[in-house]
DNA sequence: CCAAACTAGATGGTAATACGAACTAAAGTA
DNA sequence: TACTTTAGTTCGTATTACCATCTAGTTTGG
């Protein structure tokens, strides 16, 4: 890319280098993602699913998709083994997602693919700076 | 979201918060783009056409799609009247990728409302903290 | 200096998403 | 028990991106 821009205040610095980092994270995971023959959604669907079961609307709207995405979505990976529907007992309405072993494993497997990929860009700062940075985007996306 | 997980390293500290940030972001993006009716890839296009004039091919490197995409792609914004195509003198073959009158007001706006929706996000932090952000984001996606 | 090889971009066919509207089944409510 | 609401699915449609192929302009080698 070009560096940073002059005549830029603070404030559009961030903003920028928000979005530099996100467009180069976001092509780091469908990276990772194309390399399986996946696609963006669903790799982030089996991330989600490695610390939650969700119903089909919670992860619509975790993902920010509508149902009937998400259904066809979950179908696909159903048939790829990853993931399974389990029906609710308390309610005969819904449907909770989870994964599979298989899917377990895979998702693992992309975590650390991912994580090398981004790895060298990490590696740029300090161990100090990196827990700044945890900590700064952290309070970003809290709540 | 689910905040903090516990056994984390900074590391992988640092990993979880780009990942959530990055979604986050491309989440306001893409609300900023679906507003007006556009394509995620498409608001990234009059992005980058305000400060370049690409050829397809590079527009296509930068975009990481295929040139047939970006083809298509441009056609859409030209249709719309916010992209032109300049034939280019040296080469023959070569299209140059440029924003019309209308393409560059528009990508200022656009540019304006996601700064708005990003704004509560930054504003949690104090200036400083937003200035060692910015700073440290930067690095990580220098050159 | 002309034919062969290469390059830039466009086109056409195909597959994967994602949407909205309509549908089914299960709960909740009056 | 009938009416309404809710969860999820299904179906038809539009968009997007890919690959393979094609066209036109450029470069190279004999």
């Amino acid at each position: 890319m070009q560096g940073k821009i002059q005549g830029m205040t603070d404030h559009d610095e961030v903003l920028d280098g928000l979005v530099q980092t996100s467009f180069t994270v976001m092509a780091l995971l469908s990276q990772v993602a194309a390399a399986h023959d996946l696609s963006l959604t669903q790799l982030r669907v089996l991330a989600i699913l490695r610390d939650r079961e969700p119903k089909i609307a919670e992860l619509a709207a975790f993902l920010g998709l509508e149902r009937s995405s998400v259904s066809g979505l979950i179908d696909r990976s159903v048939t790829r083994g990853l993931v399974r529907r389990l029906p609710s007992a308390e309610d005969g309405r819904v449907v909770r997602v989870t994964l599979t072993g298989d899917g377990q494993r895979f998702a693992e497997e992309l975590t650390g693919e991912f994580a090398v990929l981004v790895e060298p860009m990490i590696a740029r700062l300090g161990r100090a700076e990196q827990k700044r940075l945890g900590a700064l985007l952290d309070r970003l996306v809290e709540r």
